[in-house]
DNA sequence: AGATTTTGGTTTATTTTATAAACTACTTTA
DNA sequence: TAAAGTAGTTTATAAAATAAACCAAAATCT
């Protein structure tokens, strides 16, 4: 029998967010919207939804006047990636 | 930049439907339920839609007078597949 | 035999999600 | 100083997933 896929984790943009995040210390917000090619908006939501539930954490600071929102991936956002790939190669071994 | 996930592959359903197929000649409607441990309304949904897109290729016959649905991956489905298997990895690599 | 449950589905309705569009606030540039 | 750009948030909309209701026939129970 298939395994459940965590739902937060099953979606294309925020599985990109946290894959980017399992290998960067933190990234800014600019940085994630660029390389999922997303909408600003949709990050944002996004990024809300991890930071919910604890997969990430969201610090928003000022560069000068400029808001500069980093986010970093925490050990439960670790732990869920982890297992949320281990149920996926289920699906995706021949 | 992270590629594009296939939206009719990105889906737990689907992509357990299609998985169960890859791995067999064919399936019938019974046996995927179980396997992917949905509801009868959302397998009939998502096999419509595989079905539509041209990925698996379904049969509608009967067994004696009960109805009997078979299900078998096309040539585009395995393709597609495996295309989304490969764009995957970039995601769940470390 | 007649009522009830089960099997094998489909169709329709509802909820959830993802995404886009519109907006805010401030800054830089022409 | 007006226009455009940056860095986002909030709200609205479109698309999905899922569940609930339904149908027809067969098997089971009393």
């Amino acid at each position: 029998m298939l395994r459940e896929l965590d739902p937060l984790l099953h979606s294309q943009l925020r599985l990109g967010i946290m894959s980017l995040l399992m290998n960067a210390e933190s990234a800014e917000f600019t940085y994630l919207k660029e390389k999922t090619n997303a909408t600003a908006g949709n990050v944002s939501v996004q990024l809300d939804k991890l930071s919910e539930a604890g997969y990430i954490i969201v610090e928003k600071s000022f560069n000068g006047k400029k808001p500069l929102t980093t986010c970093r991936i925490t050990k439960k956002g670790i732990k869920a990636f982890e297992e949320y790939v281990n149920s996926l190669k289920d699906y995706i071994k021949k």
